[in-house]
DNA sequence: AGAGAATTTGAGAGCGCTCCCAAATAGAAA
DNA sequence: TTTCTATTTGGGAGCGCTCTCAAATTCTCT
């Protein structure tokens, strides 16, 4: 009987059956817009989308994104989720440290998954990352392999664990070649086009001959402004930059770069809230996905 | 009594009223993997989202975004929305001609609208779009203000309608202004860096003194291409694109382009698609909102 | 103060499903 | 064939709301 309902095309009421089952088989995506990320690095969220998207049709379920704009808006869709059961879980894609909605989720019970380090409450949190620190010592032992030895950075957001572990990453690549960690080498910025622009004319000035850019954002900055005063890629200054944004192969020259695996990160997102739903009692879980230096024009290498 | 109720902070349970009311308060967007566009184009989708989820929270209901990539996947959306009555109604963000949602979503009752004007069924069909060939037509027209004469174009994909509707604004433009329309200047493309690249040199080769791009994408890689082989924008080529991504302005020259209201557009959709649901009758709603002609650099215009 | 209308309150049905338990059926062992 | 067990089937109850209708209350007017 059962057999002959299943053919002739039967599609419970989700409505109905989320009232019964007490799950509506829907997730969360909270992405709040003040980071200038949003705007910028418009790849990043648009592929972290399709990795999301990807699980959850896979385990048939229906992703509600959130786009948070304000205070007020974080306490709305607070109680959109939590008091009303409207999903079953909610990923967290910010990496700001002072992230609010993490203090509200922390003890509601409500299963969530963070993409990108917490700032806090590290041991509580179950989160998907890349091993920035790692990643950024390996693009800049790169530069130092081929001869570099001024190596500046032009920083991320150092409000976001991403931006801090880079830096990390670049004064270990320089520390385990017996280089001096100069401050005046390292800029702080923002992940942004200006950051890396801006940045540039204070590195030439300390006579770099090798600029780890956060970003592939600010890589373009840098870029530009190396260009706009003639100063030739690779040959004067080597760049590196970080995320292989698609854009990074039709710079010239091309970007060597480190690659970011967002749609991965995304679907592992997806893939461990709803373990946690399934068994919310199976503690944290924390990921750290694998990245790779993509060799190409801009770090001096020779490329075949 | 009720008074008490409200300031107790009581959230109904969603479900439970949903399957009474027969309404889940919750949109649909659906946005189809295939088009190239949403790879190379990142900025268009994030914005469309952020326009549609403003208008969204603002009227309480919550958006599910849908990222189809497969007739399989198509078919699997269509009966969660249409049989299953999960969302109250779609947007639909697609602009290929042949989108096979259409057809499933026509005689289904259930609201929706497109954003991009549909290939077909026009007249049934509420969708929000640009006047694209107005906008081509203005940008082509401002070349031939500023002396150009041998303007060539590199079209977008012409299985959409926003990419036949510049080439026949970029008609418009030449005939309005008494110019021949030659189609050795007219370079079929996709809306796609490497059309922009590959397409200059053909244009190059019909010794061009402008060239108007489909959209900035294209652009970017007509700018490459130019760069790469010294040719000078403007001096030698000009150059228009069309969208106004934010990266417009960071190019070298800053290039000029038509600003493309995109996230208005998600709004507007969004806007439209809560009055469908509201009343079901009340005919298709068809709107095109306004563009504008950003004068940079690259079209060789003085800018102050 | 009393009759009428307007408003508030309360009780009950029902939305479409899942879950549980009892009844019926099918299958396995004696 | 009979008995016991395993599976299927069917009939409620109930999830948390909204909606309707009747009863109770308040307000308005004579």
């Amino acid at each position: 009987m059962l057999a002959v309902i299943a053919q002739e095309g039967f599609v419970p009421n989700p409505a109905a059956r989320a009232l019964v089952t007490r799950r509506t088989h829907a997730i969360g995506v909270v992405i709040p817009l003040a980071p200038l990320t949003f705007f910028e690095d418009t790849f990043y969220f648009p592929t972290l989308l399709q990795g999301i998207s990807r699980m959850t049709t896979e385990h048939d379920h229906a992703m509600m994104l959130w786009l948070v704009q304000s205070e007020e808006e974080h306490q709305t869709f607070y109680r959109r989720i939590v008091t009303s059961r409207l999903m079953d879980g909610v990923i967290i894609a910010s990496a700001a440290s002072d992230e609010p909605l993490i203090d509200y989720f922390l003890n509601s019970g409500v299963p969530f998954v963070m993409v990108e380090r917490p700032g806090s409450h590290i041991d509580q949190i179950s989160f998907v990352s890349i091993d920035n620190e790692t990643s950024a010592c390996n693009a800049v032992s790169h530069l130092i392999t081929l001869g570099r030895r001024r190596i500046g950075h032009i920083t991320g957001n150092l409000g976001i664990a991403d931006g801090v572990d880079r830096v990390r990453g670049y004064e270990r690549a320089l520390a385990t070649a017996g280089l001096p960690v100069d401050q005046a080498l390292i800029v702080e910025g923002n992940f942004s086009h200006s950051a890396g622009y801006l940045g540039t004319r204070q590195l030439v000035e300390q006579h770099v001959d090798a600029i780890f850019a956060a970003n592939d954002i600010t890589a373009r900055g840098v870029l530009q402004a190396l260009h706009e005063t003639h100063i030739r890629v690779p040959d004067d200054i080597a760049l590196i930059g970080f995320d292989d944004l698609p854009t990074a192969s039709q710079l010239s020259p091309r970007l060597t770069t480190v690659c970011h695996p967002v749609q991965e990160k995304g679907q592992m997102a997806a893939s461990i809230l709803l373990d946690l739903i399934e068994d919310p009692g199976s503690g944290p879980h924390q990921v750290m996905l694998p990245t790779q230096l993509i060799v190409r024009e801009s770090c001096g290498a020779v490329v075949l």
